[in-house]
DNA sequence: GAGTTTGAAACT
DNA sequence: CAGTTTCAAACTC
């Protein structure tokens, strides 16, 4: 409801006239017509909006529905952090947009209405996202799955994604951003002489992060100044002081664009700026800003430095980029806080926040470093996530109904673990960590390829050792020195994971050192020996980073991968499992004795599941069993086998009921999962556990887009690699990661042009389903899947039901592949017919239900696809 | 807090 | 690539 006033009223806000038409629903029309043309040329930013809006999207290749399905789920995760209820809501309102295809227009429009309705842009942020679940539920899910494929894919539109909420403001930004960007460089410049540290921080990540700075800066530039500064008003105009003063322009807008994409944090109110602050995290700018944000963001807000644990959890959600922001920035910020510790400190704290936020970006994109991931964790409550682990099931559920919050919490509760430093909030944070850090990962995995989504890492890893140790150790050295130790092991206790290293031969410079893995200077939290990690000796550091990138490119990258990020929200149960599920070790674990149980090993510590990557012995991970998932992608293998082979014996009805089938699991494993498995399990009817795990993809509808799109991409991939679909587990998980984040990429690339995944991987279809987001595969997905999800589109009933691991079984992506492979086989036979059928893909797809009923009544898909041909 | 266990990272 | 060593976190007492 309130979601699309906003949306028009922004696009119209740009042109007093246009808000009110634009308020009516207009948007999409009256920015096309000439009239608005005129009027917008009329406004000045509007031109610059609507021409970088272009340009976003253009950049992101994408039709801007995916976007915005991608950066609505972001925005969901957010959402969800912040507001349970609410979780829905930011992907809602974007989610909407997107549906009403007038995202930019709304986009700008929302951007422009906050401009000059700040009241209404907090109410309508809150609520918007309340709004846009109801209304986007189909969508958000998709969206949710997306998310995290779109930071994959595109790591420069991850940016965007981050804002999530932005992604439409950003559309509308975008236009801003360039001017903004601009301003930020002046701002940059002017802070460079008032504010060295800070601004030489943004402006060493600019260099190496430009792209991804420039566009998430844009975009939060312009909504932040102007939606925040409304919003904010006297506290923004003190804060923009303070940043313009002291600090860049570009933490303001940092701020400003954090709120915006986080509208919840926004209504939360600025008290928790420092909460949302983290998501804002993306850029390294916005680091610096949060710091002096945070530090006015301290004394205007109450926020507590002590929020350490979460600014570091939110560190570590950066993503390598962050990473060496982190480094840089640390350098700039402690040669800055030189003098003011404390600023540096609580700037640290702030801009974890403001990686917490990211990691509500993250949700979109998904690739984490372990690191990052389990610092995210343990960071929060790690001890709490432990607990649940070890709780076993018990701890599951308790997170599926956390899992749902993850996103939202994870900046919330950072945030509020942060003021209250209570273990109830620690334990959101875990969660939502978790979520983001798995999102992260995932995204990470994909930010290998993109760098924006890097930024999300760096916070993960803070979050668990790396991460959350240095980072809180440095945000706590910076906000509590004498206490940083302490907080560190109590938080690293308690899950916060903000201890710093105690290393003692490694001089910090090797990957045994979180600090260092993490891409963040050791701070005073570090118990470290002989510490050659600091700014003192960045030029080593540098080197030594270099050294071991050359040995291994993605060693600084994140370890966890995300499938899905958000779907799991609607089952509790599912959630909790899904965002472990969903995640996944790129290289997996090596545990011979822990049998996954602890914390020695890394998927276990990162809350994911083991695949067939890992080579643990005995595995009884609770987050996902590495027999579990092998039995899934095998399971899964043998469907996409036998549909293939249907498939070629019957042609299109058959191969398109088992394609619906199979990609409606695929879309729907995606969200929770691997795309992979879910397909393979509702490919084949009987797999209950690919039920379960389609049924955890309730969030399905989304994912049946994504599905549509996998299902498409597995069809141009099949086309071309039809065969490929077999092989792959371990490498292509490993593969997966990256690939999924290609796949997104593929996504968005997509809608710009080549889809890595396609050609890559079969696997990388399910990517793609997860990726969905892309508008066009999530189009033709749509109408592809539509009969088929729509028959079965309730049925995420099941998905409950799944088992965690199912949706871990992801591995799917040799099932993806597999399945993608039969089903883009016969996809490309089905998947057109399917597309004829255009089934809507929004309202069905209900993965288990899709599943069950297809596989159950293949006859009716049949019929059906028949019908349609 | 010290010592042990564990598995990743690094090395050969 | 496999095996070994080194390392530091996680864990136990």
């Amino acid at each position: 409801m309130d979601s699309p006033e906003p949306s028009n009223i922004k696009t119209t806000s740009s042109s007093s006239l246009s808000t009110l038409n634009a308020s009516s629903s207009q948007s999409p029309q009256l920015q096309e017509s000439p009239f608005l043309r005129f009027v917008n040329t009329l406004s000045p930013i509007k031109p610059i909006k609507a021409t970088h809006v272009v340009h976003g999207f253009l950049g992101l290749n994408s039709p801007p529905l995916v976007f915005k399905s991608p950066r609505i789920s972001g925005l969901r995760e957010t959402q969800y952090l912040e507001r349970p209820q609410g979780t829905h809501l930011s992907d809602g309102g974007i989610s909407q947009s997107d549906i009403g295809g007038n995202s930019i227009v709304e986009a700008r429009g929302r951007l422009e209405k906050l401009k000059t309705q700040q009241p209404l842009l907090e109410g309508f942020i809150t609520d918007t996202p309340k709004d846009f679940d109801i209304n986007i539920d189909a969508n958000t899910q998709s969206c949710s799955p997306p998310p995290s494929v779109d930071k994959y894919l595109a790591d420069p539109e991850d940016d965007q994604m981050y804002s999530v909420n932005p992604e439409m403001e950003q559309s509308t930004d975008a236009a801003v951003e360039s001017s903004l960007t601009e301003s930020k460089k002046v701002i940059l410049k002017f802070d460079k002489e008032h504010g060295p540290s800070n601004r030489a921080e943004e402006l060493l990540p600019l260099s190496e992060e430009s792209n991804m700075v420039h566009q998430e800066r844009a975009a939060y530039v312009e909504e932040p100044a102007n939606v925040e500064g409304e919003r904010n008003g006297a506290e923004w105009i003190s804060q923009e002081h303070t940043v313009l003063d002291s600090s860049s322009g570009a933490d303001v807008f940092d701020q400003h664009h954090y709120h915006d994409s986080h509208p919840q944090c926004a209504g939360n109110d600025q008290r928790h700026h420092s909460d949302c602050t983290p998501q804002l995290m993306p850029d390294h700018n916005q680091v610096v800003k949060e710091f002096e944000n945070c530090n006015e963001m301290v004394s205007t807000s109450q926020v507590n430095s002590e929020n350490i644990p979460q600014d570091g959890s939110e560190a570590s959600l950066k993503y390598h980029s962050i990473r060496r922001r982190c480094l840089q920035f640390e350098e700039a910020a402690s040669i800055d806080l030189g003098g003011t510790k404390s600023h540096v400190k609580s700037n640290a704290t702030s801009s974890n926040m403001k990686m917490v936020p990211v990691t509500g970006s993250k949700p979109p994109g998904i690739g984490l470093h372990l690191n990052s991931i389990i610092n995210a964790m343990p960071a929060s409550g790690a001890s709490t996530t432990a607990v649940r682990l070890s709780n076993g099931l018990q701890g599951i559920k308790s997170k599926p109904t956390i899992s749902l919050h993850k996103v939202e919490n994870v900046t919330q509760s950072s945030i509020l673990s942060n003021i209250d430093g209570q273990s109830v909030i620690d334990a959101r944070n875990e969660i939502h960590e978790t979520d983001a850090s798995v999102a992260a990962d995932s995204f990470i995995s994909e930010s290998s390829i993109l760098t924006e989504p890097i930024a999300l890492y760096p916070e993960n890893a803070h979050d668990k050792r790396r991460l959350s140790p240095t980072d809180t150790e440095n945000t706590e050295e910076f906000n509590h020195p004498s206490t940083s130790k302490k907080k560190k092991k109590t938080i690293t206790d308690d899950g916060g994971g903000s201890k710093g290293c105690h290393c003692k031969k490694s001089k910090c410079l090797k990957l045994y050192c979180d600090c260092f893995g993490a891409g963040i200077y050791c701070g005073e939290g570090c118990a470290c020996q002989s510490c050659g990690n600091r700014i003192e000796f960045e030029e080593k550091v540098v080197e030594t980073k270099q050294h071991i990138e050359s040995r291994n490119p993605n060693a600084f990258a994140p370890k966890i991968v995300q499938c899905v990020a958000d779907v799991p929200l609607n089952n509790m149960e599912d959630v909790s499992m899904t965002t472990p599920a969903s995640a996944r070790h790129k290289r997996g674990c090596n545990c011979k004795r822990s049998k996954c149980t602890k914390k020695y090993c890394e998927c276990f510590q990162a809350n994911v599941g083991c695949s067939s990557g890992c080579r643990c012995d005995g595995c009884k991970n609770v987050f996902g069993k590495k027999e579990d998932y092998v039995a899934i992608e095998h399971t899964s293998s043998i469907e996409t086998e036998s549909s293939i082979i249907e498939e070629g014996l019957d042609d299109k009805l058959y191969n398109r009921q088992k394609m619906v089938v199979s990609r409606t699991g695929l879309l729907r494993a995606p969200n929770h999962l691997s795309p992979l498995t879910p397909s393979l399990q509702c490919s084949d009817q009987g797999k209950q556990a690919a039920k379960s795990r389609l049924a955890s993809a309730n969030w399905t509808k989304s994912s049946k887009k994504s599905r549509s799109s996998l299902a498409h991409t597995a069809r141009n991939d099949s086309q071309k690699n039809a065969p490929p679909c077999v092989s792959l587990k371990e490498n292509e998980w490993t593969d997966i990661v990256p690939y999924q984040p290609s796949n997104v990429c593929g996504i968005r690339q997509l809608s710009g042009g080549s889809l890595r995944w396609h050609s890559s991987s079969p696997i990388t279809p399910s990517a793609n389903f997860g990726d969905e987001s892309n508008g066009k595969l999530f189009d033709i997905l749509e109408d592809e899947t539509p009969d088929v999800l729509k028959e079965t589109s309730t049925p995420i009933k099941s998905v409950k039901a799944n088992s965690p691991i199912h949706k871990r079984v992801s591995p799917p992506q040799s099932h993806l592949l597999r399945i993608g492979s039969s089903s883009s086989g016969g996809g490309l036979r089905s998947g057109r017919k399917f597309i004829l059928q255009s089934v809507p893909s929004f309202p069905p797809l209900t993965p288990c239900a899709d599943s069950k009923v297809n596989c159950n009544s293949n006859e009716d898909s049949s019929n059906n696809a028949k019908k349609v041909a």
